[in-house]
DNA sequence: CAATGAGATAATGTCGACATTTTATGATAA
DNA sequence: TTATCATAAAATGTCGACATTATCTCATTG
């Protein structure tokens, strides 16, 4: 019955690839807490495939340090902590700032036309952050993308976007109604206004400067919040 | 038959574990050509596993880029082009360069002792480089991982290993013979001592573009080499 | 003679079953 | 009552088998 379902929709993919990302951000997201063990009967239960693909699937996010495994004891999701916390926001920022660095030197017109359709794109939405935070980070995070692939260098580009991932789930952890304090939310759009200012007048330095600061920022708001360990477990 | 003879020697890991690590060899060094198809039944007959524990490896090395996967055709090997090459070899220059940084800020006595324990270790290794130059390439990696460790991020040390391990690809696959020019050897040794010096002196803008110089050096000899068209087949 | 297509061959992707190991349960003894 | 150990239950890791899909062979046709 599973089996000849396969062969109803003929276009599907490999199992193994759906599942990979069904359950990255069922990780990402929180169902699935850090600790947490996951067992394959709820994992076959949930994504409705077999062993085969879930250990493929849990497997490849064993690379991207979102799963650990133990030897005869099965898979769990990676433990947090404030210590990694700390590492993933401060190499995020340091990587950010490569990106931009380079894409300041290598950046052509149209790198900078994409800057200023992602950050049109992101400001008209300013107002409907309260209503759909979900699409707001989506527009954020291609405004931010839109600067960084001017490095025009995808083995960078993929490091930034993995550790983008790393980072996200500690922002939805404990970031989920933070964002919609207004006062952060205005020295964000503030913060990005005075970075396309220093992107469009080449001058880099500055650049880095303020894009460092504007990726630690959030980290330092996530080291006062309590209540980690108990997320651990 | 198969089957019991994990009941025997009941330490073993994983199965997938042990794959992973000799199939990540065999591609490094060369063993599987670039582009080449991975064929399930050559694969159970080299590492004598089934297809499972196989198709979990080859899902960890597919984040690692070092096989692609095609809808229902199976694996191949990660094909090479120069264009990958320079931008592995960039980006690797750019990390080990922020590392380098990073690690004259925060590297203590301790880092200090490492640096020239390991440099030790390498230049006694230095007429021994025909003889083993495994073992060689061994030290020098040994060497530069101390001086990176310092940087104290192990996530940045994960990225920076990752990029090692696929530049180190091109490098087995090219640069064989090459290593063993005495010219560009002996360069490389003096590059080394001046790069140690400028860390002890805590001259972290120096060390950095010493560093990004050395890295990308053999990437300017490979550039030069003919003959990649056929090995990426 | 080249191109097309049908049948045969081979290879992939998935599931169910089985052996092994871990974890939970409960009975016995000090 | 509590600790220890044997037994039961559950979960993992691996393999063989099967359906599906791709590739190869080769005869037929325009």
């Amino acid at each position: 019955m599973t089996k000849t379902r396969l062969a109803i929709d003929s276009r599907s993919d490999n199992s193994a690839l759906k599942v990979v990302g069904d359950l990255k951000q069922d990780i990402l997201t929180g169902y699935f807490k850090p600790g947490e063990k996951l067992k394959m009967a709820r994992l076959k239960e949930r994504y409705q495939v077999g062993v085969s693909p879930l250990r493929e699937a849990l497997s490849q996010l064993l690379i991207e340090q979102l799963v650990v495994v133990e030897n005869q004891r099965g898979f769990k999701v990676h433990p947090v902590s404030r210590e990694e916390m700390r590492d993933i926001y401060a190499t995020r920022a340091e990587i950010e700032a490569l990106c931009v660095g380079l894409a300041v030197e290598k950046g052509d017109d149209e790198w900078e036309a994409g800057i200023l359709a992602a950050a049109h794109t992101m400001h008209k939405f300013g107002e409907m952050i309260d209503k759909d935070p979900q699409e707001w980070e989506r527009r954020h995070q291609a405004f931010h993308t839109a600067i960084a692939r001017g490095c025009n260098s995808p083995t960078l580009l993929q490091v930034r976007r993995s550790l983008y991932e790393k980072a996200s789930r500690y922002r939805n952890l404990w970031l989920k109604e933070n964002m919609a304090n207004s006062d952060v939310f205005d020295a964000n759009q503030k913060e990005h206004q005075q970075l396309v200012d220093a992107l469009l007048d080449g001058d880099g330095d500055r650049a880095r400067e303020l894009i460092r600061q504007h990726l630690l920022s959030p980290s330092r708001a996530l080291e006062q919040t309590p209540g980690l360990e108990e997320l651990a477990g």
